[in-house]
RNA sequence: GGCGGCAUAGCCAAGUGGAAAGGCAGGGGACUGCAAAUCCUCAAUUCCCCGGUUCGAAUCCGGGUGCCGCCUCCA
């Protein structure tokens, strides 16, 4: 089956092969590192982590860079503001950065890149681009010469012409084109910066990304990513300068998730209209807000509510509740103690389908709502035969089907084992708990074993009396 | 103003020509001492509206309406 890809640059999907072989050459466009992250940045972070994903269970080695800003206006800003250098600042974030995606089950990527160690690439990038005549500088700053490149426009499908009749633009008069944008500034007094044949400066925003990309994944790369916002005019900005420097492809997928709203308005730092991944984090764990996140297509839109967070959480719980029942059934922790049995063949036909319905929307350019529908698909048909009675095969199949759906689940990085979990002591002094209450209930003590029922559901430990026996689980913590 | 996208049940959300997935919430039923979990069942007789193409359209075409994004830093 082949994986189709939306490209940005075709407005359609399309078939994906790698340039080179085997290899996955994917770079994605990071954060600024001047301020706590939202929910917006996770949505990134998450989307293209399970691409990552999916590219490598459908074989591929995937090369996966994603850089940090750590110089910029608002870097030089905050970090005054602070009364620390923009180092500490970067330091800070950073740190926050990689806690914060640990917690969303996001796996690190092979390179992070920042901008300030790489000042002599982007140096040497634009001095290529002002050999090439795409670059020239006035009085200390350097512009990228747009109207020399003949395909600007081409990601964002508008020619200058249609990006003037709306310009909201500066106008410099330094500048020779109103959309030529700067690919060195020259340092103002007091700001960080760096020497080069221009004098002391600072690489403009886009420059770095080109430079690094190339520098870690080749002058052509297999996808560039990042979100839609970044469409125009960062990464037109970059094809501009690649391909002018190297007359190659620079990237051969461009792929943008959708926006992050909140009421319906995007959410962003500039507007106030935003939840921080922090307060998110407070209140819910790192596995429901990814589930969230994946909960639509990525290239939709997707709205935060108090609300979408919650039947996230009962969402997952459903599936939760399912892997702790077979696991229960299998280890022999309820009344069926009986060992699985190697040699009996499992039935699974139904559950292969619908492994490969996930597959399927998957392909299909990462359809994660359709691909959880199907995850959904097997929890029903396995409690299906939860609740008929349990013979050996069985329970073969639903042994199959448990590591299935945390096979697949490891793809959207959902499903993972969990949780917490008691510790020995605490478990049996539960297990003395539910013991004293059984026999409170076969007395018919009511009031006094619901009384214990419902203090424990008040501490997150939900019994459930069945048939032969009392069992108990952690519920989410949300 | 220019460019692009979206509009599917109370909410979230798949589906892009042939009987409208899935989740959450809710109603009814089974199970239970009662719950919980689970199962069964109900829930869109206009898939934003109006035309058109077709044997057949949520799905294609044309025209509206509404919302969103980009055109300025932004995941």
């Amino acid at each position: 089956m082949a994986l189709k890809i939306y490209n940005t640059l075709h407005s359609k999907k399309e078939v994906f092969f790698p340039l080179r072989g085997n290899e996955v050459r994917m770079y994605v466009c990071g954060v600024t590192l001047y301020d706590e992250l939202h929910l917006g940045h996770a949505r990134a972070a998450v989307v293209f982590d399970v691409i990552r994903n999916y590219l490598e269970y459908k074989g591929y080695r995937v090369n996966y860079v994603t850089n940090f800003t750590d110089v910029d206006d608002k870097m030089i800003q905050r970090a005054k503001q602070l009364g620390i250098t923009i180092f500490d600042l970067a330091e800070k974030f950073m740190n926050e950065y990689f806690n914060q995606m640990q917690r969303l089950g996001v796996r690190k990527a092979n390179y992070y890149p920042r901008a300030t160690q790489h000042i002599k690439e982007i140096i040497d990038l634009i001095k290529l681009l002002e050999k090439r005549g795409f670059a020239y500088c006035v009085n200390g700053d350097v512009f990228f010469r747009v109207k020399k490149f003949s395909n600007y426009g081409k990601l964002s499908h508008q020619s200058l012409e249609e990006l003037f009749a709306g310009a909201r633009i500066e106008v410099s008069e330094k500048k020779e084109q109103p959309f030529d944008f700067a690919l060195w500034k020259k340092a103002k007094e007091g700001e960080p910066s760096w020497e080069s044949p221009w004098g002391k400066g600072r690489p403009g925003w886009h420059i770095e990304c080109s430079s690094m990309a190339m520098k870690y994944l080749g002058e052509s790369i297999d996808i560039h990513g990042g979100g839609r916002d970044l469409v125009f005019p960062h990464h037109e900005n970059e094809i501009a300068q690649s391909e002018a420097a190297t007359g190659k492809i620079f990237a051969n997928f461009w792929v943008h998730n959708g926006l992050v709203t909140m009421d319906g308005e995007k959410m962003a730092k500039s507007t106030g209209n935003f939840l921080t991944l922090a307060k998110a984090l407070e209140k819910y764990s790192g596995e429901v807000i990814r589930y969230f996140l994946l909960s639509s297509h990525y290239r939709s839109p997707l709205n935060y509510s108090e609300n979408s967070l919650k039947e996230a959480s009962s969402s997952l719980d459903r599936v939760y509740t399912l892997l702790d029942r077979i696991n229960k059934e299998i280890s022999g922790a309820t009344s069926f103690k009986k060992k699985i049995p190697p040699k009996i063949p499992p039935m699974i036909s139904k559950f292969e389908e619908l492994s490969n319905k996930f597959i399927q929307a998957m392909d299909d350019d990462f359809n994660t709502p359709a691909a959880l529908s199907a995850i959904f698909e097997m929890v029903k048909e396995a409690n299906l035969i939860l609740e008929k009675s349990i013979s050996e095969s069985s329970r073969v199949t639903l042994l199959e089907v448990s590591n299935k759906i945390k096979k697949l689940g490891s793809i959207l990085g959902v499903f993972q084992g969990k949780k917490e979990k008691l510790n020995q002591k605490t478990e049996e002094l539960l297990k003395i708990l539910i013991e004293v209450r059984d026999k409170l209930r076969k007395k018919r003590e009511w009031d006094l074993s619901d009384e214990i029922r419902k203090k424990l559901k008040n501490i997150g430990i939900q019994l459930e009396d069945r048939k032969e026996e009392t069992e108990w689980r952690i519920q989410s913590s949300n």
